[in-house]
RNA sequence: GGCGCCGUACCCAAGUGGUAAGGGAGAGGUCUGCAAAACCUUUAUGCGGCGGUCCAAUUCCGCCCGGCGCCUCCA
């Protein structure tokens, strides 16, 4: 495999990847605050995780995937005055806070099952963490990073020399330029809780003990708690989207290396957003696209995922119906193709693929190791499925290999004769069989009317050189 | 104000200091009773504009125009 290389938002380059204890790979990935329904936004950047994970396997490492579920803590920023997001929506809905977390955590893995996205290897929801986040913060406390303010305590920015570092920002500047409506219990306008004991609203449904008091911990902690628990104190990989630069993944960086005295996370990786036609899509607006309003409109969810692949993760995808569209015809192709292969292969399917057919495999990998090139991948699959130097047999063996990372869900196509209610198929069958008999007699009138009779029925008739085949429209 | 990104054919979207991947859509052709599918051919002397560096720039630098994101919960 060649050398695969990333670009770490540490340092902002183009790095090689060099595992802290390989083949051993510590990867975590933000996961969502259940709260709602995932929008296709953040899809995108699972779907790029995902494609992440897939080429590390592939590229040989044993990765760790851990997964955050934020069931708690998630607050409204430092001015606003709403309410907490899981307590909203439980009194929305007339649940316990624990019955909305769960219900929403449900949804997000039944849309990243169909999404054909890899499950992480641990999912930590934390709820289940608080106890670890305390430990955490006990230390961070022990080493001088922390004050009390106004019943909360706070991380105090200044004595962490090194703040800011993933973002490029510069401290004295952020000073000169911070907004005015900040909690005033902050010495620094990027100060930020660790643990809440006064909340600006009422009804905090879940708190816990704590040295500091009866709360509930910020946001950031969890994160850091959780991948130490499950990856140790310093880990290869963390990821997230773009939008976790300047504050989650900044603050994050700070607490943990506050508590540890040491480096935390090696590579960093940001994926670019999904935007829409008229800007950003925002979960918290209440105005987003679900997988589910995709797939109403007649869309398969992997037409979401060849969608995402077909723009770098580091670039802003702007999402139209219309490269939906794009996107379903597109993959529609590609998969009548392998199908064609595979009748042409006779089934058979190369153990290993040889010749052009590796060439183009290297190449493939060769995409995917330079920054995880989805796009340029993917244009190579479509050169090796329509290269008529290969062997059926082997372009199909490189085709699922490629499909390894991309997750289109290539070996599993099937022609829908084979899918179909097998009293419709019959029945369409015995239409098919009528018309070849009203061909034979030249009765073209009465061909034309069932094939028109099939369409209106959502079915297409082909004739081939080999006979006549039928598939869904 | 600070940080960052983008502007490539009708559409989506890669990419490179030496002359533009891939897909969708369109057009022409082959095949066909007609279709469909498939296959073949075809669609940017051009990469927002203006300068600069260079033997050579779409690719580097500067400026300008236009669009977007983050800095506040958000992938």
């Amino acid at each position: 495999m060649p050398v695969l290389k990333l670009f770490n938002t540490m340092g902002r380059s183009l790095q090689e990847f060099v595992a802290q204890n390989p083949p051993s790979v510590g990867f975590y990935g933000c996961g969502p605050t259940v709260y709602n329904y995932a929008h296709i936004g953040n899809l995108r950047t699972y779907v790029f995780e995902d494609i992440l994970v897939r080429t590390l396997r592939r590229f040989g490492f044993k990765v760790t995937h851990v997964m955050n579920i934020t069931d708690v803590g998630h607050l409204s920023g430092d001015d606003d005055m709403g309410e907490d997001k899981m307590v909203r929506s439980a009194e929305e809905r007339g649940q316990t806070v624990l019955q909305i977390a769960q219900f929403y955590t449900d949804a997000f893995f039944a849309d990243t099952d169909r999404l054909n996205i890899v499950r992480p290897t641990i999912v930590c929801k934390a709820t289940d963490h608080i106890q670890d986040m305390i430990d955490l913060i006990k230390r961070i406390e022990a080493n001088g990073f922390t004050y009390m303010a106004g019943g909360n305590l706070y991380f105090d920015v200044s004595k962490f020399p090194h703040y800011g570092e993933l973002a490029n920002l510069k401290l004295e500047e952020l000073r000169a330029g911070a907004r005015t409506k900040v909690d005033e219990n902050k010495r620094n306008p990027h100060d930020f809780v660790l643990w809440f004991t006064k909340s600006k609203f009422e009804n905090q449904a879940l708190v816990w003990d704590s040295p500091w008091g009866r709360g509930y911990p910020g946001w950031h902690i969890e994160c850091s708690a959780m991948s130490m628990k499950y990856l140790g104190e310093n880990f290869d990989i963390h990821a997230g989207g773009i939008d976790h630069i300047s504050v989650h993944h900044t603050n994050e960086i700070a607490q943990s290396e506050a508590a540890t005295g040491k480096p935390w996370v090696r590579y960093w990786l940001h994926a670019e957003f999904l935007v829409m036609d008229n800007g950003k899509m925002s979960k918290s607006k209440g105005d987003f696209l679900t997988l589910q309003s995709l797939t109403d409109r007649g869309f398969d969810p992997i037409d979401f995922r060849y969608f995402c692949l077909g723009g770098h993760y580091r670039s802003q995808l702007t999402f139209s119906w219309e490269g939906m569209e794009q996107a379903k015809a597109s993959r529609k192709s590609l998969v009548e193709r392998i199908l064609d292969l595979r009748e042409k292969a006779q089934g058979k399917v190369a153990d290993v693929p040889g010749g052009r057919a590796k060439e183009r495999l290297d190449r493939f990998d060769g995409y995917l190791a330079d920054d995880l090139s989805a796009p340029r991948a993917l244009a190579e699959l479509w050169q090796l499925v329509k290269d008529p130097e290969i062997p059926p047999a082997e372009a199909l063996a490189a085709a699922f290999d490629m499909d390894s990372v991309l997750g289109l869900k290539l070996s599993e196509a099937r022609r829908e004769e084979q899918t179909f209610d097998p009293v419709f198929a019959g029945e369409i069958e015995k239409l098919v069989q009528e018309r070849i008999l009203a061909k034979k007699s030249k009765d073209w009138a009465k061909a034309d009317a069932i094939r028109t009779g099939l369409k209106a029925r959502g079915i297409t008739l082909e004739d081939t050189p080999a006979g006549t085949i039928w598939k869904k429209l």
